[in-house]
DNA sequence: ACAGTTTCCCGTAAATGC
DNA sequence: TGCATTTACGGGAAACTG
């Protein structure tokens, strides 16, 4: 029937649950043993249908009924049992939703809890990670039509079903794996042979990750500097284990949690730029003025951190230096725009100097991030404490003297007073650290080179 | 039977729950829906009762049984069903432990949950707050002596069900005060005309709170603090008012907690002077030398927080400078000890200098403090980016400039090299703030005292 | 509308299973 | 034993409910 044709390509299925780590905004990712609810909608007018159609979720319903290239382990996948308000499961009426005009059932309250062997109570040993396997949710429709009874299925993309929060970014590796498929996207087996990957799709999808969250993209010199990371020299292509299992993934998501949490407004001005390597930083900052400044992700931390590098010209030479990334700890304690407002280098005379203060190419750090510094409200002079605020400081440390020893040195009064200088040295140390710094950086460079 | 009065009389009941913010050390505060264990102990051995007993839990069994000064409201309270392992109640045999040599019976994976009228959905009236809500588990066990049946009871001391641990201070309030009670333990509805107590018996439990977090209690100095706050003026009593509702407790369950969590050391130690007033601290430094500090707990601050004070001699005046108090976020990120070694007060020439040198009255800061430093492992120099760390600064406030003025002046420049310092101000000008501070104050108390 | 009380659920830590 | 996966539950916040 044309009818029937029409009902199931116009009917849509919306997942809502609340998220873990707030990331996925169309969660294809359920947690066992926390609600969650799906509307289905059918988009076509059939008013004549309201309040007859009776819709029924079923969860993996025919395991088997999709077998491609001659692999179905979804047998081995772990059972589900899905149940409404915690009693089994419901139909729902189609009702007529006035806003859009459609046909629609809302199915709230849903919770999956794992279906076990009683008996062996042993898990099916499956052949994939639980984060890699897919299950779909099916919602048949009883018609009546004609005299006849049919029914129309409809069903869920792919999801991963979880079981606690700290598999939700291997989870979403799976499902944006899913999504670059071309193929029938409903092919639950997927992961036991894992296609490859373009470059050109999974920068899409990299890009749209962070359209998701922000307002802002990746643009062509950030992604450029992705590719690398992702993308197998032999063949040109990104494969899965590179993807998921070598955990490239992983720092992204990181990142784009951090970004979420604490960067949004300054990701969404452009400041941050983020995907660039420490090699390209140290040569765009050269040629700039003092306190020239770039804000970029770290690639040595995993779990997502951002850190600032800036040039100084001093004394006839030219320093390129990088802060320890700031990690969510650091953010949560201060945002970044406050942080670089209240970072310091301390010298060894005691003083403070900020170093930050132009944004890359040259725009006024304050123009830039004024408006978003905290107006903490200033205590009033007739308050009985002394303010006190949190604040960001360096110093160059010198190798010269072991921790005991700076303990234990005869100075240890004059230590005591300027103890906020944990270490201290002459200038002409400095810039030999500074040096010794270079060459072995240099060093490095070329190993890893050959 | 004397055997019975045995029995009972040495009856021991011991429960175990996963605590609350981690206060209650023996656990009489239970928590629906999270598992607890119950320890029951005959003392005496009977080992001729050897798996023949059988223990019983009830909740609440006999409402009505005890009934005081013809108040029982109890049948008001909330009703909980209590489960093992979420099967209805289960009895256990009594079993010898072969390291006290005693009989035992022991429940593990208890619950509550809260039995509502299923019709009605209608929460009963209660008169009382559930956190003023006693309850009791009493324990029968069934004992065949000479050819008869007997039932033998035991039950807990009185607890109270919360179901979040945001209501834990409040119910251990009434934990306290039930404790207080010289007579019956045993009244469940205490608190529908709560008794007052005597500053005698709250200071001895006051004390003893402190020696069950740690291993210092509090000495008369501290407990003459605390007594002001208590005591009622016109009866000389401590009225449960007072005690609970207007707070007073959890400022102290506030400071409980932040010794427990974050100055256990200092406070085994005896370093934290603590409970003091602002004033008392102010005329005891006054006479002491430069740089020498107190360490107090804030009385505005509600939630708990430890302030310090230090005193300088300088152009020939005496000033007492308190720091904002550092609450629980702050020593997150910073022990007590790293936080006074890392303080420093930054000069309007933007130079550093750490103004704590002397714990009261004159131990040497690095003497009371150096082994709670943190031995943060230094960056080696090869390492690519800069060492940084957080540091607590302060810097007198200036009322002359509004925020938008500092902003928008014309050392717009100068004041971003230096923003640290978010005001600027002269020495001259400094003194002159003194002294009105200190004007302001005296007649703060001017105010007070009359 | 509101306050007292409970539920929800993330995220960490611990427990469990294989 | 180690790793993969699940459970437990504190704590903050939302939801409930008279």
């Amino acid at each position: 029937h044309d009818l029937l044709r029409r009902l199931h390509e116009n009917a849509l299925v919306v997942e809502k649950q609340p998220c873990m780590k707030s990331l996925p905004q169309q969660p294809l990712i359920v947690k066992t043993k926390v609600a969650f609810s799906v509307k289905v909608r059918y988009l076509i007018k059939l008013k004549e249908f309201y309040s007859l159609l009776l819709v029924t979720p079923f969860f993996d319903k025919d395991v088997n009924d999709i077998t491609i290239n001659g692999n179905n382990d979804c047998s081995k996948f772990r059972k589900f049992n899905l149940t409404a308000n915690k009693s089994p499961r419901i139909s729902k009426v189609l009702a007529l939703d006035f806003t859009s005009d459609a046909l629609v059932a809302e199915f709230e309250n849903l919770t999956l809890t794992e279906e076990r062997d009683a008996g062996t109570r042993s898990n099916n040993q499956s052949s994939l990670p639980v984060m890699e396997e897919l299950h779909i949710i099916k919602f048949v429709t009883q018609l009546q039509w004609l005299g006849q009874a049919l029914d129309v299925e409809t069903s869920t993309l792919p999801l991963v079903v979880v079981s606690s929060s700290n598999q939700t970014p291997s989870a979403w590796a799976s499902l944006l794996w899913c999504n670059m498929q071309t193929g029938e996207p409903k092919n639950r087996s997927l992961f036991l042979s894992p296609p490859s990957v373009t470059w050109q799709r999974l920068s899409e999808v990299l890009n749209w990750q962070f359209l998701s969250i922000s307002k802002r993209g990746l643009n062509e010199d950030q992604l450029s500097m992705l590719r690398d990371k992702f993308v197998d020299q032999a063949d040109g292509l990104v494969h899965w284990t590179r993807f998921s299992k070598e955990g490239v993934w992983f720092w992204i998501y990181g990142i784009l949690y951090l970004i979420e949490k604490h960067l949004l407004d300054i990701w969404n001005d452009g400041f941050i730029m983020g995907f660039v390597s420490k090699e390209r930083v140290d040569s765009l900052l050269r040629n700039m003025q003092t306190g020239t400044f770039i804000l970029r992700f770290s690639e040595t931390v995993k779990e997502g951190a951002i850190t600032f590098s800036w040039v100084e010209h001093l004394n006839g030479g030219t320093h390129v230096h990088a802060v320890e990334p700031c990690t969510e700890k650091d953010l949560e304690m201060m945002s970044l725009p406050n942080l670089i407002r209240c970072y310091n280098y301390v010298s060894p005379e005691n003083t403070l100097r900020n170093p930050l203060h132009y944004l890359y190419p040259s725009i006024p750090k304050e123009e830039a991030f004024k408006r978003h510094y905290s107006n903490k409200t200033r205590r009033s002079i007739l308050n009985e404490y002394l303010s006190r605020r949190w604040a960001a400081l360096s110093s160059l440390p010198t190798p010269l003297l072991s921790p005991d020893e700076e303990m234990d040195s005869p100075e240890e009064e004059f230590i005591e007073d300027m103890d906020i200088v944990l270490e201290h040295f002459s200038p002409d140390l400095e810039k030999l650290i500074m040096e010794e710094l270079q060459k072995e950086l240099d060093n490095e460079k070329a190993e890893t080179s050959t």
